[in-house]
DNA sequence: TCCGTGACACAAG
DNA sequence: CCTTGTGCCACGG
């Protein structure tokens, strides 16, 4: 049989493209994660600029504007054909952003409750 | 099939 | 803290 089912009809293995859409519809109102929690999660974080991609592929069903940098700060390009309109979404969901438009991870940094340790913020 | 590009991350200085 | 260089993987032409 077909050793190389890929992301054809038969496969229930997911691309990696589904499994960040997946992850990333998951993360909650006034909360981040970064192209390399992701990737990790997925088993590769070397694979973040995949999830980039996979980004900018993704279905309205994702808010791909809760993913930021390892740094808290957003691409800043035409990821959205308007960055401030991408940082506003994220200050209007309750993040707060300084004036170069960094965010602390330290605090809107969200990891799936699988992963996450006993402390909390 | 090969090459270039890219919504990134990490190490070293 | 910042800057520079390198690595990994996938898609498009």
């Amino acid at each position: 049989m077909g050793a190389r089912h890929e992301q054809g009809t038969t496969t229930n293995m997911p691309t990696f493209n589904q499994q960040v859409h997946a992850l990333v519809r998951e993360v909650p109102t006034g909360r981040v994660i970064t192209y390399g929690v992701i990737a990790g999660l997925l088993g590769d974080p070397r694979k973040a600029r995949e999830v980039g991609w996979a980004l900018h592929r993704c279905p309205p069903d994702v808010p791909a504007h809760r993913v930021v940098n390892h740094r808290g700060e957003l691409s800043g390009r035409r990821a959205f054909g308007h960055p401030w309109h991408q940082q506003r979404r994220l200050e209007e969901e309750g993040i707060e952003f300084t004036a170069e438009g960094v965010c602390d991870l330290d605090r809107y940094l969200w990891r799936p409750e699988a992963a996450r340790p006993a402390t909390d913020v």
